[in-house]
DNA sequence: GTACACATGTAACCGGTTACATGATTGC
DNA sequence: GCAATCATGTAACCGGTTACATGTGTAC
């Protein structure tokens, strides 16, 4: 039971295999050409993750020899990779994943709508904007103390944080009504 | 002369040692309780980093015994420290950075106030508006892409991409103005 | 005597980066 | 024969995380 802990390129890895099977090659492809592009498309990253994934028994290989070129390793997602995927998914953004892991929160909202009900994903946004405010309130704080005393430069780095984590909070709101209004039209 | 790629961490530690000099548990204390967060306070990264410094000639230690408790090792810059440190600062923000180490080119601004000039840190962040701007039109491209075939929530992450550099662009500006009324206000 | 604050270290592990090596086929 | 494209792999390195271990003095 006790899942060690998947990495942000794992779990983009499994969404990947989620959407259809694809060898890493295409992976690859979909990291160099698309806004994944953070991730690295180096093989050295892809090819022994997907390896990992395997050896942990979330993913499994088939090989394809239907192409007239070197046979593919073609990766799906295994019923307990789905498990612990959607297990992950549930996870409420935490303080803690704001702080250290801040992109993890967007790609878990971007993988989740094939799993999640459009209750639970506005509950999940709903989560996400408590902890966003919250930090936003501590971030005040360190604002008001730097105002006194602090350097310019200082106080605008801050400033910028701020002000991400406010993009962050109206973007949320829009999701909120994009992810409602979408449900509203299914139900029309 | 071939300075080997310093780090995030180093680099905050250095323009931390530039501020005044300073042990690991300084260092920590400092993680711990400001805004600087994202970077972690534990022991295990802080210490051996502070080490490697040193021992690149970066940074030097000198041991403090004036205080009744175990005695501290008070690391300070270099010359050869502050070269390095400098020549950083001068770094314009490239497409690459932006990309895959979002958060250096504001390091970067939050630790360059002591060594450029006002025109300096002008011309810095119309650099960095100018890679923002060009990578946002990259991005709208790929909304137009998606807008036509792309799941909601993929669409809605990318816009959530798009609203953070957006919001940087707007920081951009508001950096760009304080810094010349800082200007105006020493010359009068 | 023990809890706490101050202060430094390191060993084991692990994942990502870089760079290199290779296999298979098509088209010139 | 060689370049290009499709496709997979891995060895060396390195920095960060976690967890543990330890030293020194003060206050209760």
């Amino acid at each position: 039971m006790a899942q060690p802990e998947l990495t942000n390129l794992e779990l983009a890895l499994l969404g990947l295999l989620d959407y259809r099977p694809m060898s890493g090659y295409d992976v690859q492809g979909i990291f160099a050409t698309t806004a994944l592009a953070h991730f690295s498309s180096s093989p050295g990253a892809i090819y022994p993750t997907l390896k990992r994934l395997e050896k942990r028994g979330l993913a499994e290989a088939t090989l394809d020899r239907t192409r007239e070129t070197r046979p593919r390793r073609v990766y799906s997602m295994t019923t307990a990779g789905q498990e612990a995927f959607v297990a992950w998914l549930r996870q409420p953004v935490t303080r803690e994943e704001l702080v250290r892991n801040g992109s993890a929160p967007i790609l878990r909202f971007s993988l989740c709508g094939k799993y999640l009900t459009p209750g639970e994903v506005t509950a999940y946004l709903e989560g996400y904007r408590r902890e966003l405010r919250a930090y936003l309130n501590e971030l005040d704080e360190h604002r008001r103390a730097l105002e006194q005393q602090g350097a310019l430069h200082h106080r605008l780095a801050l400033l910028h944080g701020i002000r991400g984590y406010e993009a962050t909070v109206a973007w949320v709101d829009e999701a909120i009504h994009a992810v409602a209004s979408a449900e509203s039209d299914v139900r029309t």
